[in-house]
DNA sequence: GGATTATTTTGCGAAGTGGTACAAAAAAGA
DNA sequence: TCTTTTTTGTACCACTTCGCAAAATAATCC
């Protein structure tokens, strides 16, 4: 008996086996996160009630309330939550090396994605669509949603650095402005999916969106 | 005695004198529209209450019901008269036939002035924060978050199409795609006015969208 | 088995919600 | 002065909201 209960118990199948002590969770924290995400996300912070939060989860308010932190400590995990997921889709479209216009079309297509995705319609953009609206007067939430904005911006930025190095780039753009408005385009898609604009019509702006970043198509 | 009721009874001064029966009303209708559209600007929605309302109106809540409806007309009423408002402020510079650039410039200095506007702090816009969280869910008021991002791109391809017709830009544009990015440039403008970005920056955004669309500037 | 620990369940309470009924108030008309 | 008309002010309703305390439950540890 070397090891007492400060390191892994280190159990024999998955990492998700420490049997700690007491009645086990009937919850995944993982997965009730990711409901409550989805309600967030589709409704806002303040049109979400916790019953709404806690119907979706299958957690009673108490257990919510236990596992999270009251419902804005709920909203900044939800909120964290998708910009991860985001974050790990995009990943890989920023970092491949394939031509800038490419690049943008990927990017669109995943925003597009996003935006027009949920089960009782389109959501949007948690960032534009919800935690802008709570920014002016929490600090907290202001804070994680220029995060947001800037970790697009910033990306982006990186982009339009590396299309000039290689040559795909005007060398008198200016990479930091250019890439916030690469990211107006991300808002505008986000705008427009929210209210039903037809995936057609989105991936048309998205379109134009690229072409009129890198310049006119040469061919078509 | 010629006239009865059903036309204006033209008293001596302004036309808001009709002098109708019973107690007259303690508040200005239009003002105190003017103040529920404050809130709702403000906070949305889902998060204004009727007291809310009330206060900010000076009117209480049955008065407030009798004149303008429930909370959902209140709001709708609020909306339509953001857009009457938006839409004075732009006529102008729109119909001026002035550069594009120089339209652009003043259209967008436009639109950050009332997104950086409230007493409280930035509001961004009525239509991109609030109308569109409500929009997915709510046919009516998805109509007219549908029709106020339809009257900007719309305005915006007059506007490119009269520029082509001057030469000030390139015939192989297509106006109504690049009418969409202007607006994708305002929509982003009132997103990052909500988050506190500086004046500064945004105008700095601005300058960048109304270069890329007309073109990198000659001169300087 | 009994003690310990962690979680769920039940239920409550205080505040807030949108909406309304009803009487008092304030004007014009007779 | 008395009636009629319109609006206001008070009070209230049924319901929801968030958060929490206390008890019940289910596991491990000894």
């Amino acid at each position: 008996m070397v090891q007492k209960r400060s390191d892994r118990p280190a159990k024999s199948e998955a990492p998700t086996a420490p049997r700690k002590r007491g009645r086990p969770r009937a919850y995944e924290p993982d997965v009730a996160l990711a409901r409550a995400m989805d309600v967030f996300w589709r409704d806002g912070f303040a049109a979400t009630s916790l019953d709404t939060l806690s119907a979706a989860t299958g957690m009673n308010r108490p257990s919510l309330y236990g596992a999270f932190g009251d419902k804005r400590d709920i909203y900044v995990k939800a909120y964290e939550r998708y910009r991860e997921r985001g974050r790990q889709r995009m990943a890989d479209i920023f970092a491949s090396d394939r031509p800038l216009r490419e690049q943008l079309r990927q990017i669109y297509a995943v925003a597009i994605d996003m935006y027009v995705s949920g089960e009782d319609g389109p959501r949007g953009c948690f960032t534009v669509m919800t935690a802008t609206s709570e920014a002016v007067f929490d600090p907290v939430l202001r804070e994680l949603a220029v995060s947001g904005l800037d970790e697009m911006d910033r990306a982006f930025a990186r982009l339009f650095k590396a299309a000039q190095a290689k040559g795909e780039l005007a060398a008198t753009a200016d990479p930091a402005l250019l890439a916030q408005l690469a990211s107006a385009a991300i808002h505008t898609l986000a705008v427009r999916a929210r209210v039903r604009v037809p995936r057609k019509d989105l991936e048309a702006i998205a379109a134009a969106a690229a072409d009129l970043i890198c310049g006119r198509p040469k061919d078509r």
